[in-house]
DNA sequence: CCTAATCTAGGTATAAATGCTTATTGCTGT
DNA sequence: ACAGCAATAAGCATTTATACCTAGATTAGG
């Protein structure tokens, strides 16, 4: 039961909009496609979230056009949700009604951007561009932390045991005396661990370890 | 010429209010007098920052509240100094005439909080207690950082070049000969960092210099 | 000029980690 | 019941790292 899960395929960027309003969606739809942007409009959230939880797209690649005021669920509880789903992508705000203290919120919230209408069309481009940006590298930093946790998770409960105090800077020694095992029991350990983690040196695991632990 | 300051005085928190209007001055200076919270106030941000420039306080410890629109220097730009002084306290915008875009530019530039006035008092005594509680976190962090970093400043030039080999994962066989040096010379370098460094063992040394360098 | 620091390196000894082989036990899924 | 995996552990050879000692060359500072 290893995870297989290779999915590289590094498409184009999807802008995702979320508007009630048919009239901006197609507006912007339209600015997005003259720029050779893709996109996705949804007339309201609810649509957008169960596209999203569906798996109908790639849900890393690419960022979101949210509007704040739409019937049933407003745009920083849709923040919300995406945050609760795991979602990365960065949002950008895009709103007629906005007050500073919604617009304050969801600046707390990680949102990328909060974009008063009317705008400049370059205004949202140049948002848009730098969220994907950001995105890009984010990506990249994921990609490497889901990696090592793929790795972690392929170690039997020994070896993450020993893989804990080898980090903390313990040597096969202590460890062995601490776990009432041989000391060799402990070099075979620390072996596999190395092999499952695809290290070359103490230094490469402490590494890869530190970077993809929560505490980052 | 080692680096010697143990500055680990830990006093009070200082809130610095800075604003035009000399009745919010008193009247919040009041506020923060009557919850107990030290504090010292400007009647303009040049004042704030050449004080803060001159070293009269604890640079560190406390937060900011900070009119946006003030005369000379507005408050965004107050902001920006500061960021470029190296200020990392939590500044908390306090304002009257606020629009959302300026609100956004805020909190994109890392503002704590964002309040309006008329306000309720206990939002920005939350606002101001969260802030605080936030910087004392990122003090701690801070120190060790800084502490790690005045060792690694105590290092010779061939210590940190033994020191980056070393946590590349490289064994000093291999530094030894990239360097055209006796494996020897290279031990020596090696314990001398581990002295300095003062860890007992290379997990620990990777750890310190990794969450100490920049990247983090 | 002399001292201190730095960089260099050899000797010797021990400790620690790594690689490779073999082997027993217990659990799990077929 | 049998195959496979995990965990345990011993032997043996080799490589690495450490610890402690001495010591020459160079350089910067007083």
């Amino acid at each position: 039961m290893q995870n297989n899960k290779t999915e590289h395929m590094s498409s184009s960027p999807m802008v995702h909009v979320v508007d009630d309003d048919e009239a901006v969606l197609d507006s912007v739809g339209m600015l997005l496609d003259s720029i050779g942007l893709i996109n996705t409009c949804y007339k309201d959230a609810q649509e957008f979230l169960d596209a999203y939880s569906e798996t109908e797209f790639d849900k890393h690649n690419g960022c979101i056009l949210l509007d704040i005021r739409m019937p049933f669920i407003s745009g920083i509880e849709c923040q919300h949700r995406l945050e609760q789903m795991g979602c990365r992508m960065p949002i950008i705000f895009v709103t007629e009604h906005g007050d500073v203290p919604t617009a304050v919120e969801a600046m707390k919230n990680g949102a990328a951007e909060f974009i008063q209408k009317p705008f400049r069309e370059q205004l949202l481009i140049d948002a848009i561009q730098k969220a994907l940006q950001t995105n890009m590298k984010n990506q990249k930093r994921l990609e490497i932390v889901n990696q090592t946790q793929g790795k972690l998770a392929s170690l039997t409960n020994r070896e993450n045991q020993i893989l804990n105090a080898i980090v903390t800077g313990k040597a096969n020694k202590v460890i062995a005396i601490e776990l009432h095992l041989s000391q060799r029991t402990i070099e075979i350990h620390r072996a596999h661990v190395m092999d499952k983690m695809g290290v070359n040196s103490l230094a490469e695991l402490v590494k890869v370890v530190i970077d993809a632990s929560p505490t980052d």
